[in-house]
DNA sequence: AACCAGGTAATCG
DNA sequence: CGATTACCTGGT
């Protein structure tokens, strides 16, 4: 048994549980025991339990890693990983002086210092995840993801836990849709509501099918290894492509599934806090905020998406919006 | 009890 | 094409 203990530098500030909280649509938040957030992660294919530690409010210093697994695993590869997940190579101050450049945005820095991309750690992860968020509220598909995770993906226990994979396309695709015909698949004994083994008992709703068609597709038809490598406008007509994704999933699935920072999703907040900030309050509809953001913001697009809404979140901003 | 929640797909003029 | 509308579900 592989048992280590790690310390990772992030290049600029990094805030651990901000990240993690902040609502990403990569994937839901990781577990907290003992101070520490935890999560399966599989490396090079091998499953390997991580525990991630930052002292409360040292946003600038080190953090500390505990991994365990069966299998032997270069430091490297171990924090390699981490670092993809949390972005932690990225350097925030270069950002951070793009932020202070202009005065809309300059406010967003005091409110989310620290805040990172929160990375799938697998894009087919992200895919279903992105999916799953589509107009619908971060709590539900939080759960629905975890109840995927716990029906489908495979069993993997240590010492500090037990955890689950996510499935593979090939197993999702195969998942019964709704009650009725998993009753049917085990030879109809009882009653529907006995069965829970079925996408739909997930509470994803109508998107149910999407996911099973996405599933499929990544499985047979689109070679979503090869999505990373593709120019970004490519890639987001490839996404497209998928059932249930239009142009803020596809957004969602390049930042936060294959860490695209000129994504800029455009939800109906990011909406009417761009109409705000920028356009005097006048309604701007999603495709001119998207392309608005993409030209201002470029290859920051994404990570002021993701500053905006916890700015205008933590601020009052969206307060005031909301009520027209 | 209507109405809404971090959109998308189907339908209509 | 641009504009409307239905849609699972769990919460107020």
């Amino acid at each position: 048994m592989m048992q280590k203990t790690l310390r990772i530098h992030p290049n600029g500030p990094f805030d651990l549980k901000l990240t993690i909280q902040s609502g990403q649509t990569s994937q839901p938040p990781w577990k907290f025991v003992n101070g520490e957030f935890q999560e399966l992660l599989m490396i090079q294919g091998k499953p390997c339990f991580i525990g991630i530690h930052q002292k409360p409010d040292d946003l600038d210093g080190p953090l500390t890693l505990r991994a365990e697994s069966k299998y032997e695993i270069e430091d490297d590869e171990i924090r390699s990983k981490v670092c993809e997940i949390f972005d932690l190579e990225h350097d925030l101050m270069e950002l951070y002086s793009f932020l202070e450049s202009s005065e809309k945005l300059q406010p967003t820095i005091g409110f989310c210092r620290g805040l990172r991309l929160f990375k799938a750690q697998d894009p087919f992860e992200c895919i279903i995840s992105s999916i799953c968020s589509a107009n619908n509220s971060i709590a539900r598909w939080n759960k629905s993801i975890l109840q995927i995770k716990e029906k489908w993906g495979d069993e993997f226990d240590f010492a500090s836990g037990e955890f689950h994979s996510f499935p593979s396309p090939e197993t999702l695709m195969k998942v019964p849709e709704h009650d009725i015909e998993e009753m049917e698949l085990c030879g109809c004994i009882g009653e529907p509501s006995d069965y829970k083994e079925n996408l739909k008992s997930c509470g994803v709703g109508y998107r149910c099918s999407y996911m099973k068609e996405a599933a499929r597709m990544a499985h047979e038809e689109i070679d979503i290894t090869k999505l990373g490598d593709m120019d970004y406008d490519n890639a987001f007509n490839e996404v497209l492509k998928f059932p249930g994704v239009g142009p803020k999933v596809a957004d969602c699935i390049l930042f936060y599934g294959y860490g695209m920072g000129q994504a800029f999703p455009v939800d109906v907040w990011i909406g009417r806090i761009i109409s705000a900030l920028y356009f005097k309050r006048e309604e701007i509809k999603p495709p001119k905020a998207r392309t608005f953001g993409m030209e201002e913001f470029g290859e920051h697009a994404g990570y002021v998406q993701l500053y905006l809404f916890h700015y205008a979140r933590k601020s009052g901003l969206l307060e005031s919006l909301k009520k027209k």
